[in-house]
DNA sequence: CGCCCTTTTGACCCTTTTCAAGTAACGTGG
DNA sequence: CCACGTTACTTGAAAAGGGTCAAAAGGGCG
């Protein structure tokens, strides 16, 4: 075997918190690791799976950053979501065997391949993966219930604000800067996420560095004021 | 025993086929029996469940029709789903064993009450039941997908269009006409869908009555064009 | 070093919202 | 069954928020 293969298993995995259920004893901590396959690193730009391809597995993210996406025929496009290490994405092509849209890499990523068959076996045996199993999917719809009151009635000063919170404290529970970020999207990206044009998007963000809110260059972003950015999410008056 | 308590259950209901798995053994249908506890009535206005109450069990909608809605402290509200007869509705509720949502019934309906323990005790025994439960959850995901596609990047004509065909096609599935319906939910609880606000949903319909593509009296919808409703949501000339 | 992609910014336009007024339907109680 | 109050719906006019188009600047990668 090839020395510099090292064996990575969800019971040495320092995300397994993340994207498996606690309190497991040894035995059972054993079992999960059979649920994944193989890994499989996925290039900047490259495609995970797309719209149409036959559903086998569900990835659990170890390195790198996603965007999920669905399109339609004529040509319209909307980001579903950004998704980062320890999160879980496939959950779409469960319902017809077939994924109903793309997720690409925005950077060099590794994914963990969890044959989803293999997903239902163990989880008739393991009453905790099961119960994650369901938690993970509810938590999604959960989430997709956000983005639609998000799209469905803020404005695009609350849309980026909400946007940069979520991304922040998303990445603080990672160990990273609770004020600090890079973001791995376009402005476009972020846009199509949002429901707004890529201009608007760049607008905003020249309206929050104004405001003495946000630090911006480039990708970089310095959030200066967190309470700032929540009244705004939360249409509060500014009470400087 | 009360003789007008017929006794109803899923191996009889002609729902069946909507909410529950296909292909099982009489001895499987028996089983799944068990899933329903009891069922449960509620009056037009009248809530199933509020967001914060515990979560206890998954609804399957035997008549009725409701919506399902978010709100945040500051008050916006966003109506997250329309339901009708064969859809299940509470998943938001599993992964922090509290609804985050409220289910309003916008006419008199009964559901099946399904404690999702028992649903999770008994889809480890059978097979098809926890394939099916991944699938309702996995569809919901998918339909979610088609909201934000349709609240980022349709406009208002488009919306509309889209959810019309959306209802009338569901309505067909369950053997109502393909072309006439009746809407259960008002201007407002449309526009909240939507993204949209009343007046729009209103001028919208208004503006399908002149170009002849729907017929409307109040609540009672006719659609007059399929095919045009379709070319507005693939945003396509009209070729008259 | 140079090309291309991404981002910013301005000016103008269009869609939708807001505010307002009036009308129609519905349900409740007499 | 009718009158009344209430809620839902329609329509107009003005305003605002984003979108579109265009041009230019800034970075990053080969």
């Amino acid at each position: 075997m090839n020395p510099h293969t090292i064996k990575v298993a969800c019971s040495n995995c320092n995300l397994r918190e993340l994207c498996m259920p606690l309190g497991l004893t040894d035995a059972q901590i054993q079992r999960i690791d059979e649920v994944v396959a193989t890994r499989r690193k996925i290039k900047r730009g490259g495609t995970l799976f797309r719209n149409g391809e036959a559903f086998t597995s569900l990835y659990a993210i170890r390195t790198g950053f996603f965007k999920t996406c669905v399109a339609t025929e004529d040509g319209r496009d909307q980001v579903t979501g950004f998704q980062m290490a320890g999160e879980v994405i496939g959950l779409d092509g469960i319902v017809n065997d077939r994924h109903t849209c793309d997720a690409i890499a925005l950077e060099d990523a590794e994914v963990c391949v969890m044959p989803f068959d293999r997903i239902e076996e163990l989880s008739r045996e393991v009453t905790a993966l099961q119960s994650h199993v369901h938690k993970i999917m509810s938590r999604e719809i959960v989430r997709e219930h956000g983005v639609m009151l998000l799209l469905g009635s803020m404005r695009a000063e609350e849309r980026l604000a909400a946007f940069l919170l979520n991304l922040v404290q998303r990445l603080h529970a990672r160990g990273f800067s609770q004020s600090e970020l890079v973001l791995r999207m376009t402005r476009e990206e972020i846009g199509s996420y949002l429901g707004l044009k890529l201009e608007t998007v760049s607008r905003t963000f020249s309206k929050f560095v104004e405001d003495g809110i946000v630090e911006v260059r480039q990708r970089h972003v310095r959030i200066l004021s967190t309470d700032a950015l929540k009244r705004i999410v939360n249409n509060q008056q500014a009470c400087h």
